[in-house]
DNA sequence: TTCTCTACTGTGAACGCTCACAGAAGCATG
DNA sequence: CATGCTTCTGTGAGCGTTCACAGTAGAGAA
């Protein structure tokens, strides 16, 4: 029979007495609230004071109630959660965009959909109305989740370029293609040239564009390309070493390699260790990410840096615009070589 | 003048069009959401028949309103970001909490309060009764928003053993100074006696406890404690290193080291292979929290498993326990011995 | 039969807010 | 002096639920 709660939360003042501690109705308060349009200074200020002395909050399921909105976002991840334990760069991009939001007062709800049960329940709670917009993380293509909520006409912006339909969906992505071409054209610079490559998945855009600009610079620059110097990951540790060692096996006189992540390149810089070799002095070695993967690596990775603060800022700029009746749009950002021991 | 919203969604159904769906009332559907205690057999599947064919889903906010429950608990970081961002552990425990929580579809909302600004806006979310329940993280002793939210009566589980005022207050922790007594011996079960310690901050009780565990059982074995040996660091890859230095520079004779976390046993290695001593011959190494910057390490770390999975799993029973009328409760959670490479 | 008890069902009110509307006041214009 | 326009204010309705209460039907007991 446990009596009343630890601490006994009591009642929070409501609208109605903000409206009577100011002597003015319950529209003008709520006027306020709302920017303040059509309301003369004198009510504004004396509606101000109250609110300060009563410590009045809206109540924003009542709120929501009637507007349809609901005030808030969610973070959606449909990535298994492995990925998102080991991986720096999520942290970095959810705890940016909590930020972002913050700014705007608005929530942001952790969604994360590994598994086809999760996955059912979380889009049916987006669907049903109760958050105003989505922020999806999913470097798979084909995202059937993606593909529900545009469906469903759910306010959706993408972290990285989405596979396919172009430009209904937002997204918001660095340049792949020229980041990978900045890191090879450095690779080249110096003197390398059996250059191999630990690509990302090629069934996501981000895997095929820095291929591709991989195997741009290089034909550019009159190097033949050789398949056996190319295998794909994605994107773990794991797939990092077990690809150099692939490589290492193909085509053992390697000078060079560009891995696609800096956590792949964490997992070649082990098998590259394991197989004798010195990076930088036998094996330069390039990343991409510029996460905390690459200065905790050692040597310490040359990386290309995704502007994950911009990139979280953006997308919930695109999604805040979106919710507000904008038309879905997509922003690439530059991308910049940072160069550190083990090139 | 932008038309509808892009893909326009439509009004979801009520409660209304389900009961009418299935020849009922409002209150019978209602109870059958609600456990479906005192309705028919027979009216218990109409309801879940017409909330099949129309796809109902609650309407959280209209509920919310009347119940005054949220229904949603927040996830609170009181550290400065870039904690969140480099410590695995962090991202270990969200992911569990949420997963737990999805369980009983409750949503989680996360709040990073960083700054005195940040804190104010959100302990005021949270005394509003925005959430139900607050999960905090805070290694932090003394947390003003902690005890603020006591004070408002809001239910509160925190992680790690908070400093003083004892009993009135939930949290989930790992046994501390048990780990630390399992490594120590370990350390010594190697012939190891000038055995240095980088301990946590000690205005923190697992601070306090793991550094309490090493010279309990250094003065079981006769070892004399030398305070030259034992420096604090703030858990942060860059205190490791730096405490380490120090730690060199005042006992050159040091044969083994215990640091008091994962990311701060990195900085060690860093800072001992600068050093030029080599983990484990001169020096044996162990960490604590076994997060993945242990196996991440070279050498992979030897290590005291702290159960994340199932902190996070008891947090949420125990947050759930006491927003349903229960009294706060303390539960200790006991460590493991992971032996890898570095001893 | 009549009463009581249990199992179930329907209904109005309320939660706290916003929105649409009506109306008041002030001022310029015809 | 009426008319219109603008700026401001108050009021009732209603958002989609749950909750308390009243009421019905059927079973069993007196």
């Amino acid at each position: 029979m446990t009596m009343s709660n630890t601490g006994g939360r009591r009642k929070p003042p409501t609208i109605h007495d903000v409206a009577r501690e100011a002597g003015v109705s319950r529209g003008t308060v709520s006027r306020v609230l709302n920017g303040g349009h059509y309301v003369s200074p004198t009510a504004q200020e004396a509606v101000n004071a109250a609110i300060r002395r009563t410590g009045y909050v809206v109540n924003r399921h009542a709120r929501s109630l009637i507007t349809g909105r609901s005030d808030s976002i969610g973070f959606l991840l449909t990535e298994p959660q492995e990925r998102f334990f080991e991986d720096p760069n999520f942290n970095v991009l959810l705890s940016g965009c909590t930020q972002a939001l913050a700014a705007h007062d608005i929530p942001l709800l952790l969604m994360l959909a590994g598994t086809r049960d999760e996955r059912r329940r979380i889009t049916r709670y987006i669907t049903a109305g109760h958050v105003d917009g989505v922020l999806l993380v999913s470097s798979h293509s084909g995202d059937p989740v993606a593909e529900e909520l545009r469906e469903a006409g759910v306010p959706l912006v993408q972290c990285g370029k989405p596979m396919g339909l172009g430009a209904k969906v937002s997204y918001v992505a660095a340049d792949d293609r020229d980041g990978a071409r900045d890191m090879v054209r450095h690779l080249l610079s110096l003197g390398r040239r059996r250059i191999g490559m630990v690509s990302g998945p090629l069934d996501t855009p981000g895997g095929v564009d820095r291929l591709a600009g991989y195997k741009e610079v290089l034909t550019e620059a009159g190097v033949e390309i050789d398949e056996r110097l190319v295998v794909s990951g994605d994107y773990s540790r794991a797939s990092g070493e077990a690809g150099t060692e692939r490589l290492l096996a193909r085509a053992p006189d390697m000078d060079a390699l560009f891995v696609a992540s800096d956590l792949m390149a964490q997992g070649a810089l082990t098998a590259l260790r394991r197989a004798g070799r010195r990076v930088p002095e036998d094996v330069s070695v390039g990343g991409f990410d510029d996460s905390s993967a690459a200065t905790e690596a050692t040597p310490a990775l040359t990386t290309v840096r995704q502007p994950y603060d911009r990139i979280s800022a953006e997308m919930v700029r695109l999604l805040l615009a979106q919710i507000g009746g904008e038309d879905p749009a997509a922003v690439i950002l530059p991308t910049e070589l940072v160069k550190r021991e083990s090139t």
